[in-house]
DNA sequence: GACCAAACCTAGAACGTTATAGAAGCGAGG
DNA sequence: CCTCGCTTCTATAACGTTCTAGGTTTGGTC
């Protein structure tokens, strides 16, 4: 029984080829823009493909060359700051000649199954942006393919990062000049990076001589952590000024103040850390430590690139830079 | 010149069988799982395989079984609520054995871009979320490979869409409960679904015969367009609710209300739109027409599925609820 | 011990592409 | 007329996997 209309499949070099009357090899020549064709054939070649609709399959490219110009990036889809990255680093990698895969970390996916599923498309290379796993993990699967982490230092892995001690320091000098004492930290808690801004704060009041007035808020990644952190402030004796961890948390301590009657920057001085899309919109202006997103991005992917033909892992910090808006004033007078 | 370390290939089936003394075929019926192998050599195999490190090329696998088992997804990384579908996304492909691609749109990242990654990465089928892109070129994409447009109706193309109309009916109906009559709408500008939800809008002020109290302030999809809608809103003879395109949308108009003085829900209610992580969390908890998410997400990836076996096209409509929070209230007594 | 079926295994051909090696065409130089 | 070199083209062998079709064991029955 024969039956209507084949399932269409979709068109492949030997259609094209065939349809052109040349081989699949020039084909391939033409479809490459690779040198050994002629003029002619070269639109004979092209014409028929326009017309078939042909693409070449990336698959079976990459089979075969073994390069396959893919570059794996695993993020946080809740992370607006990823986002940020990710779209630099589509440019990036566009200059290198890279395609990118993108492949999300989520409350349903965990981070092993994102890399998971990077390694399995074939990818060259992997950018994981903030990873959370153990660093042994990040290494063994180091060793199979190149591994760079973004936005944390990861031992014996190539890490790109922003200098986020000189940021907390920048924040802290920033607020000392204002007339700042009592400077608190909010921390990020459990979550990537937090350790290291909570002792840059540390070193910096120290070396402001206000080691004594140093406190440190638990808190966390995202505003939820904010608001429950602004639930600690003290009422009495409470601090003038708030370094927080990053610009999601800052927001949730923001809008806590702001229901509570305190008035920011009249009341409390505030930076957070990201200088997040959200920082620059929201609220009132939040002042924020920026983080150099297009050199992270290009250093990640550069980095990545470094790694396959054989370069040494190692470290990239990127100086931040302190984006001062309306959240940060002098303290009220006593 | 025989130099140290070779260039660390990629452990193959080939490398397993010959490890654990079996053809690469027996290999290859162990590493799938399928039936026709004995316990013992299962167990050899399997033993090899965790010791390289074995992991499948799917590009090899996919290239062979026609089946890639790709379902690609379109999404646009500034929006929140794309991420949260995503996440659901992972979860209903998984369920049917699917492996998910993304491919971000962004500032520096077309459509069309974003589109071709996909088809070129051998996905089977697409879901494009919020697709912004002519119809016509959606139709033409949907010939080589099912496309699903999610959030969107689009003509001659599968969709599954929530009941935009059905979802600002009911955020009217309740203000109109509240006992408002002056309700306005801010408008999403050129943003995907803005004209269905500003005629539903005028629909429902018209069934409940407040068609002359009819406003629409010209908005967009995000916080910027937001305060400047707030901008447009008269001082006197002001609306004394609003119903807005989105729930970012809503933001920029809430924090602009405050900064303006002008209290929420006291003198202004308000009703968002997506029920975003983030209409939960900031500020006032803002009332909101929920999308079922997982709904949504599970509905796209059985259409594209069932688009595979060749089913036709159509449109699924899923019904949102409204989710009443902290920013509505009755009018203020005038 | 011969026969049979079931269970297990393997050789080899695909899938769509690229790369290598060499064949044809052709004008110039001896 | 033969050879040389150049350009243009093609046959064919990969890449790592799956699948088909057939081959070899195994063990139970007569």
């Amino acid at each position: 029984m024969t039956t209507g209309t084949p399932p269409p499949r979709r068109p492949t070099l030997a259609d094209v080829a065939r349809k052109s009357g040349v081989s699949v090899a020039l084909a391939s020549i033409v479809m490459r823009g690779a040198e050994g064709a002629s003029a002619s054939s070269r639109a004979k070649v092209k014409a028929a493909a326009a017309e078939l609709g042909y693409r070449p399959d990336s698959r079976a490219r990459a089979l075969r060359s073994l390069r396959s110009g893919l570059l794996g990036v695993s993020l946080s889809l809740a992370e607006p700051f990823h986002a940020d990255l990710v779209d630099e680093i589509y440019a990036a990698a566009e200059l290198r000649g890279f395609d990118v895969v993108l492949s999300a970390t989520g409350p349903r996916r965990s981070e092993t199954r994102s890399l998971e599923a990077l390694t399995d498309a074939g990818c060259e290379a992997v950018i994981a942006i903030a990873p959370a796993g153990g660093a042994a993990a990040l290494a063994a699967m180091d060793a199979r393919l190149p591994v760079v982490s973004l936005l944390r230092a990861v031992p014996s892995v190539e890490s790109v990062c922003t200098d986020d001690a000189a940021g907390i320091r920048q924040a802290v000098d920033h607020l000392v000049g204002l007339g700042h004492r009592h400077i608190a930290h909010v921390d990020g808690g459990t979550a990537v990076a937090s350790a290291e801004r909570r002792d840059a704060y540390l070193g910096a009041m120290a070396a402001h001589d206000l080691g004594r007035h140093a406190t440190v808020l638990p808190g966390g990644p995202d505003e939820k952590a904010g608001t429950a952190a602004a639930a600690l402030l003290p009422g009495a004796r409470r601090p003038t000024a708030l370094v927080v961890f990053n610009d999601r948390c800052a927001l949730g301590v923001l809008d806590a103040l702001e229901r509570g009657g305190v008035p920011v920057p009249g009341s409390m001085s505030m930076v957070g850390f990201d200088d997040s899309q959200f920082a620059r919109l929201a609220h009132i202006g939040l002042s924020s430590v920026r983080q150099d997103v297009e050199a992270l991005a290009s250093s990640a992917v550069e980095r990545a690139a470094a790694r396959l033909t054989g370069e040494p892992a190692g470290l990239r910090e990127h100086a931040p830079s302190l984006v001062l808006r309306n959240s940060t004033a002098a303290p009220p007078a006593t």
